[in-house]
DNA sequence: AAAGTTAACTTGTGAAATGCAAGTGATTAT
DNA sequence: ATAATCACTTGCATTTCACAAGTTAACTTT
C-alpha cells in the first residue's frame, strides 16, 4: 500500500517549498496584506475586509499563520472578548514580497488604490522603511 | 436566495486580489520558479522536478498560466510530442516576487541551494537582470 | 514497416479541502 | 436581566485534489 513515500511530501531542492507551504493558498497573502497595509487586527475586520472568505476557514488560516510563527495573538485588555492578531517579525519581514506583489499586481492588471502603489514605486526602500516603523511600535497601525 | 452578489467573487479594495486568485496555490509559483531559476521547459521536466505534482493538476495548471498570459507554449521544432513551455514578459515580471520569497525563505527557514541565495543577496538588481538577460534569448535557459 | 517508447495529456475514483449556514460560549452593553 | 458582540465550532453539500490508469500522436528501434 505504501508508495516509497513516509513523511510530509517532500518536494525538490530548491528554496521555496516551506514558504509555498505556508502561503500557498487563496488566503493567507490576503490576511497578511491587510494586516500590513490596511491595520486589520480582528477576527471580524478580516471577515468585513474581504467578504468571501468563509469563516472557518478564517479561524484555520490565521491559527496555521501563529503555527507558522507569522502572526501572533494577544488579548485586548480593554475589551476582554476581543484578540489582537499582530505580524510577527518573520511576518514583517514578508513585506518586501508582498510590496513586489503588488507592484506585479498594479503593472499587469488594473488596480486599485493607486496612490498605495505611487509611493511604493516612487521610494521601495522609504516605503518598507515605513511600514517597519510602523510595525516597530506594534500597536499603532491605523 | 441572492446574497447581493451576482459575478465571481469580488473582494475588498487593496490590490493583489487578482495576483492571488492567480498565483495562490500550492504549485503554481513553484511551476514558474523552476522555470525562470532551474531551466523548466517542458511538462515530463515539471513531472520530475517536484515529484509530488499530480499530473492532471499540473496539466491544469499550466493551462491557467497560459490563460493569465504568464507563460506560453510552442512547439518543438526537432520534435513534434514536445511543446516548449515559456515565460512571457509578465511571467519574467514575477522575478523581483520570486526573489523576494526565496529570500525570505532562506532568511527563515533551512534551505538548499545557497549559492543561489548567496548570488541574490550579494546582488539582487544584478541577479534580477541576469534572469531578465537569460530570457531576452527565449531559448537559452540552462 | 511493425513494434515499442516517449511526451503530453485525459479520465475515473476516492479523499481532502472548501464554502455556507447555523450554533456555542464567553464577555460587554443596555 | 436581556440583548448584542466577538471569536470561534460544527455539520453538511460542493469543489478541488491526489493517485492510478488510460489515450493519442509523434518519434526510435529493429
Amino acid at each position: 500500500m505504501r508508495r516509497g513515500k513516509a513523511g510530509p511530501k517532500r518536494r525538490s531542492g530548491c528554496p521555496l517549498n516551506a514558504s509555498v507551504e505556508m502561503l500557498g493558498d487563496r488566503w493567507s497573502l490576503l490576511i497578511i496584506r491587510d494586516m500590513m497595509l490596511a491595520g486589520a487586527r480582528s477576527y471580524k475586520r478580516f471577515l468585513d475586509c474581504y467578504e468571501g472568505i468563509a469563516t472557518n476557514i478564517l479561524a484555520d488560516r490565521l491559527s496555521k499563520l501563529v503555527a507558522y510563527g507569522i502572526i501572533t495573538t494577544e488579548k485586548d485588555p480593554s475589551d476582554g472578548r476581543k484578540l489582537i492578531y499582530l505580524l510577527t517579525p518573520k511576518g514583517i519581514a514578508l513585506a518586501p514580497v508582498l510590496t513586489e506583489m503588488v507592484l506585479w499586481a498594479a503593472a499587469h492588471e488594473e488596480t486599485e488604490n493607486q496612490a498605495l502603489v505611487r509611493q511604493m514605486r516612487a521610494d521601495k526602500p522609504k516605503f518598507l522603511a515605513g511600514v517597519r516603523q510602523l510595525w516597530a511600535n506594534r500597536h499603532s497601525n491605523s
